[in-house]
DNA sequence: TTGTATGCAAAAGGTTTGCAATGAT
DNA sequence: ATCATTGCAAACCTTTTGCATACAA
């Protein structure tokens, strides 16, 4: 229904415009893409937009897929849901804590503050949900890259 | 500092208690990657524990820091960093919204509350970090995982 | 027509697995 | 002595890249 909705609500328009801003095509793959996308809000992998678009697409490759998910991500049509790049991380800190995420270079570092609460917990529960924690993710510019901007891309691999 | 104040209260007796109490080996490869993961609080990823350890175990190999860390988060000693597994995904919901992420199966849902806000946002502007942006991620069992338990442990590979 | 995007195939990077040898208890 | 862990090598999956072709403007 959510995502009905902002399907509904011009979401191939917005597309279509930022690309002629950006005076960069408007293809079939860019419009069935970014549309399979608005259609889930469960943060579909790579893999899983390529699935839902293979039977609209005649020969689509996963390439494809990629670098436009890439793509719509530069025209901030559409954002990493993952924090960090997509690579297994640990830590061995147990206690509570949240993270400042930098955007920009995709940094994150560790930020403890028992006096950070969040105003009344939601009710999750009604879903049925068990909570046992959280962790907040504050999005922003470290001080390295507060300068140059371009938000939402996270550093390619091999940059560890 | 606060990494090695961590390592001083016991970082080691608490692995051979756990280990002890599991009834498995404690091995000077649980040992090493246990205390390099306690000395960083960047959430380190597989290579970088494997470059920190690999002068200190003379022939460790790869293989076995991601099993080690495998089992340290088995045992509770330590914690993937990355919701997700280790994917690309993406997101069309530009809006703000949070996150309930189940710790069995490592599924995220999105979950919008706009009433949801945090009590005094936090002092991070001090650390020169530019804030536009957060979003709390909540974590627990959900329903369908609500009655087998064990947390921590998202699914491998190919489980999508 | 001009320039960018696409598809293919191959390469590169990250993670998992089978098996024999080693090590902990 | 027994059973789990380690190391190696190979397999597997995910992501990136180069290049010729196809497409949008």
């Amino acid at each position: 229904m959510q995502a009905l909705k902002r399907h509904q609500n011009g979401g191939l328009e917005r597309l279509e415009r930022v690309c002629r801003d950006r005076g960069i095509p408007v293809t079939v793959q860019r419009r069935v893409i970014f549309t399979a996308l608005l259609e889930r809000d469960d943060h579909p992998s790579v893999d899983q937009i390529f699935d839902d678009v293979k039977g609209r697409i005649p020969g689509v490759s996963r390439t494809t897929v990629y670098r436009t998910l890439e793509t719509l991500t530069d025209l901030g049509l559409a954002r990493r849901a993952n924090h960090f790049e997509a690579l297994a991380r640990f830590d061995g800190n147990m206690k509570q804590h949240h993270h400042l995420v930098c955007t920009v270079c995709g940094k994150v570092s560790d930020f403890q503050d028992p006096g950070l609460t969040i105003g009344g917990l939601p009710d999750v529960r009604r879903s049925g949900f068990v909570l046992f924690d959280y962790s907040i993710y504050f999005e922003g510019y470290c001080v390295d890259c507060k300068r140059t901007g371009t938000p939402g891309k996270p550093r390619k691999r091999k940059t560890s």
